[in-house]
DNA sequence: ATTAATGTACTAACTAGTTCGTGTCAATTA
DNA sequence: TAATTGACACGAACTAGTTAGTACATTAAT
């Protein structure tokens, strides 16, 4: 019935393949319209195989979405462990973590997006994985170093948490790439125009250090 | 028919009252679960009224979140606008005006999360809406102004551009709460706990003040 | 020949939006 | 003052289209 000509096109198992592409299709759907606006015939239909496939190697939705997700967080965190900071003077090492931060939320907004969707749904997904529980606490160590090296050659505060100055640098790094769009829509600027990709990089990196580089007590003034 | 003995429960017409408990409890499905995960019919059941007032009163899925995003940039916007900060030394203009927004992002993480949610869409809502796109610029007047001032009695540096310090702003207070939950699982810190509030708040301040009062060629190291 | 990989066609449940009919209230009319 | 009317406010049940997930058959690989 179907085809009983020559034209029979043969098949090629390649399941690694399969699976690679189905994955790399999913991060864009996801990344693009969320989990709950993601659609897997959308999947499918983008994939070079079918919906079967999904569930075939995933089994559900959930569960392919946790796989774009562990995905992502496996290249970030392969990224942040060949720096080599150790070797830098503090100052150096510092600001070289926040820029290769900074640089990667701009090149990877479809990660942005999707800690952005994680979010919006409490973690749940993330809690379940055992991958990413586990392999993000590196670069608090780095930071841990470099903040005690500092301290030593009196550069440094006293009274930085490794945790906090974490954060502090996702958050500028991250903000600028997830929300992009509203704050494009108010203020009419475009934060992925190249125009700011080097003033905001120094930017961010001043700051943090002018923070981390301030005197303990005197910090800054209350009142002026 | 319906009921023919005495227990006929009258209806009591309140078209104000219907139409803000759909807002209300929109709010809170849309904040919960996105706006594709957001069901109408569970905002119904939680209504005091029907879906067919949803539709009666707001015309769709989309405008009804549109309207949901329109009442909480509203209430954002008259909170700026009586803090009064002119009057203030520029230092403690700017302390006044960080603090103000880490105080509005921690107790309404609800818009913090529609505003998430709406980057995930593009702000293709917001980009309709005629009233969001006006109101939000004063923010950069009064920043502009504070800058100015600070900028004339020596106290701050003179390479700032307002839009970027208000992202800036925004960054460490929006990341805080929008990122709550994904940090929490891998840092094991959970971002809510009354215990960072002072902690971060002072941080957040201390650093964006490090910034802006560092001298301007000097700024910071490029290395040791 | 047995297992792994794949495609087609389907279904059961859900979901945004609608239909149709009823209740409320205030202005108008008798 | 009592009845009438019509615009607005409301509810229950339904519909048409979608969507995640499957049953079943078939082809490749070892």
């Amino acid at each position: 019935m179907t085809n009983p000509t020559s034209e029979r096109e043969s098949r090629k198992n390649d399941p690694e393949k399969t699976r690679e592409d189905i994955l790399a299709v999913a991060t864009e759907e996801f990344a693009a319209f969320g989990l709950s606006g993601g659609r897997v015939d959308a999947i499918a239909e983008k994939t070079r195989t079918s919906k079967r496939m999904i569930y075939y190697y995933f089994g559900s939705k959930e569960d392919l979405y946790l796989a774009v997700l562990e995905k992502a967080y496996r290249k970030i965190r392969s990224l942040e462990a060949d720096l080599e900071l150790a070797g830098m003077p503090p100052v150096q090492a510092l600001r070289t973590l926040i820029t290769t931060t900074f640089d990667h939320d701009e090149k990877n907004p479809e990660f942005v997006r999707l800690v952005s969707i994680e979010n919006i749904h409490h973690a749940n997904h993330m809690k379940r994985s055992s991958e990413i529980g586990e392999l993000n606490i590196s670069v608090i160590r780095t930071i841990s170093d470099i903040l005690e090296r500092g301290r030593r050659d009196g550069t440094f505060r006293h009274d930085i948490d490794p945790i906090d100055l974490h954060m502090m640098i996702s958050a500028f790094c991250f903000f600028r790439v997830s929300n992009r769009y509203t704050f494009g829509t108010i203020f009419h600027r475009d934060l992925s125009a190249p125009e700011f990709y080097e003033r905001h990089r120094t930017m961010i990196a001043d700051a943090v250090l002018a923070y981390v580089t301030t005197r303990d007590g005197e910090a800054t003034p209350q009142t002026k």
